[in-house]
DNA sequence: ACACAATATTTGTTGTAAACAAATAATGTC
DNA sequence: GACATTATTTGTTTACAACAAATATTGTGT
């Protein structure tokens, strides 16, 4: 047992280390986030109603693209609907789904959030990987996904 | 501007891997924990507590020792102690710090569940990268730590 | 057309944790 | 002995997670 937890013990330091970057990178995503006073998963939602704009996307289109999905979207749009950040309407064609559809208050933030996110990961990699090491890396990680 | 951001993606697209592989596994060791009914933080605050076992730890010491800190220990060690996971008390020799200790309680949760989080982890990782590939993530990401 | 299953979203409930400021208490220093 | 420093706790507010249950609409089989 006990050997073969040391055999295992490199994949464990990677799967912490993994969770540290993550933790970190985390970390200073919600730094820049917060003079909107949104949050990193609020800011994601906003991004992938981003993408599809002027077109809208139910609920259940949310949470398929988010990073993970969250048993709570509806409270999630709720406070981004209440700031005006979203717009929800009733989906004539089918009366059971929702169309949801990011507000120019919306993309603004996304506008004025996005560079402000970059200048603060910026120092984080900047000197840190290099080109070659990062595409190693994002090679490597995207077949961890499940 | 458009040019800068372009060049900058596939850094951007590094950072999201990082995030997503994160919160896939963040998920896999909560759902291992469920049936012990801990969450990731107070497993690491526990793991923390048993690696110096039987000696003690303060407040303080276990912050900096976490994988990223949080500023709430308090309140997250109150639960631990409800649950006779942990044992507190003030240390005799500065009397503003607090001793803080693993239980046997706490020990057996700590063994119990550690090969339930690898046998969970191994699933994610195994056959999806080699050993190399491990130890290069490992190398690299290292260096990604604020 | 009607019962019933399936789909899409919402609501209720409870608990954990983050963020930030302020309070408390013990110790160290001049 | 006054005052800063250190270590921890408390108060407050808010976001989010987990899970079950409810609601409403649509699709399907007979």
């Amino acid at each position: 047992m006990i050997s073969v937890l040391a055999k295992d013990i490199p994949y464990m330091k990677m799967v912490v280390a993994i969770l540290h970057a993550g933790n970190i990178i985390d970390h200073k995503v919600s730094k820049a986030l917060k003079e909107f006073e949104i949050t990193h998963i609020q800011f994601n939602i906003l991004r992938i109603l981003e993408e599809v704009h002027p077109k809208n996307l139910s609920v259940g289109d949310i949470l398929t693209g988010l990073l993970f999905p969250t048993s709570d979207v509806t409270r999630l749009l709720d406070r981004l609907e209440k700031r005006e950040l979203i717009f929800r309407s009733i989906c004539p064609e089918n009366r059971r789904k929702m169309d949801i559809s990011i507000t120019d208050k919306g993309l603004k933030v996304i506008a004025l959030s996005l560079p402000k996110i970059e200048e603060e990961l910026d120092g984080y990699y900047k000197n840190r990987v290099t080109e070659e090491e990062r595409d190693r890396l994002l090679e490597i990680l995207k077949r961890l996904k499940d």
